[in-house]
DNA sequence: CGAACATTTTATCGATGGATCAAAAAGGAT
DNA sequence: ATCCTTTTTGATCCATCGATAAAATGTTCG
């Protein structure tokens, strides 16, 4: 009983490889083998060798298509346009971020390819702080009424990274260590947004009980 | 030239086994081999299979001696201990906390486990759950004078969840993700608190803007 | 010293994983 | 049906890894 309509066009087979390769490392780690992918696909292991060089080469077209996915859902515009309340902004960019990333297969690859130490995983840090944190603290800034400087301060930067990795664990609290988890996750996106937006409007008016400036740049 | 001060005792050699067994895995993850281990003892590999029936066994004793490290500095006490002012308290023991934790090597065993899906995982999670996070609503109840129910809501946990998982991330972010991080770890810890403190505080009093209880529990 | 015991090494086995190459099989064109 | 091209397979190589057994070396104590 075996397959009859085996062939498949070169594009086809070769984004197959590059689908179930990401489908296998997410759930094995990049040390999942060439046999047991190629079996997910009803061929054989040689036959991966016909279209990546390496096993490498594959991994490399895993992580190009999974950092990349997020980037293909348009949000950045999302989060400067002031016609609109900051909040309203940051809610609706929240849950359509977390709606492109918040997926296992996503998560799971981009935990193991953090752990390599990747090129690819520094750029997308590097990416989510200029086009996401740094967005949201100049925004921050212009509705506190607080003074327009060129690039926000580490110590703001931080804060930012605080709040975007807490709603960043949600995910891997939901589905790497698959643990139970506010279900509702736009109220989950709501709550911190309180929080942070209150917080951050708090400290701006200097009602901090420490003797400095609420948020301290650094030197 | 050979060594000549081999011969170790049993329980030396069995310790030396597990902590350079927690720095390779904590590298290579899981999948680091004997080989290697062995050369980081300067032994030959067959030796391991007299301390540990198998690399899996091995690889329990790893997973006890890191999970059960943060547990030995005592931080429980200091978050119930209502003679002290509570940010001081939450200060003092996230940085204690953090002290703990935030090492290369805890880091990494850490993610590499709970990438495996393991009890100890899970068991270690919740018990963040009960003995830190349950505490911290509770101690901020208190302090905003709200009723004293039994246990938080899972709304309210979601935000200690998303404030205590932000504070994580700042530890994955300077040593898995080796980014530049704002150095001063005690600086981050006290504007997160600040701006968790202080929203948590803003919401209590009603003051949010949707029109709703500000921590809505979930029925 | 030298016997008794514990520790470490040498040699090796079987399984598995990445990679190669020639041969076979499948589809399309004439 | 026959030929040609492209895809796929079967067989295999080599390195590595976990694990085992037996030999060898160090340690202790009479």
């Amino acid at each position: 009983m075996k397959r009859k309509q085996r062939r498949l066009s070169a594009d086809d087979r070769r984004t197959e490889f590059v689908n179930k390769a990401t489908e296998l490392f997410a759930e094995e780690g990049f040390g999942g083998g060439t046999r047991a992918l190629a079996r997910k696909l009803g061929v054989t292991q040689p036959l991966l060798y016909r279209y990546f060089p390496s096993k490498d080469d594959l991994i490399k077209e895993v992580y190009r298509k999974v950092y990349l996915g997020p980037l293909e859902t348009g949000w950045d515009m999302l989060l400067s346009d002031r016609t609109r309340p900051l909040r309203q902004r940051l809610q609706e960019f929240y849950e359509a971020y977390t709606d492109a990333i918040f997926t296992r297969k996503w998560l799971r690859i981009y935990l193991y390819s953090g752990l390599k130490g990747l090129d690819i995983n520094r750029w997308y840090v590097g990416m989510v702080k200029d086009k996401i944190l740094s967005r949201i603290i100049r925004e921050c800034r212009h509705e506190a009424g607080l003074p327009m400087q060129g690039r926000p301060s580490a110590a703001e930067l931080e804060l930012a990274w605080v709040f975007h990795g807490g709603i960043f664990y949600y995910g891997v609290r939901k589905y790497i260590y698959e643990a139970p988890v506010l279900e509702d996750k736009a109220q989950m996106i709501g709550d911190a947004l309180d929080i942070f937006l209150a917080g951050f409007e708090c400290l701006s008016q200097g009602s901090s009980d420490r003797g400095q400036t609420p948020i301290k740049a650094v030197s």
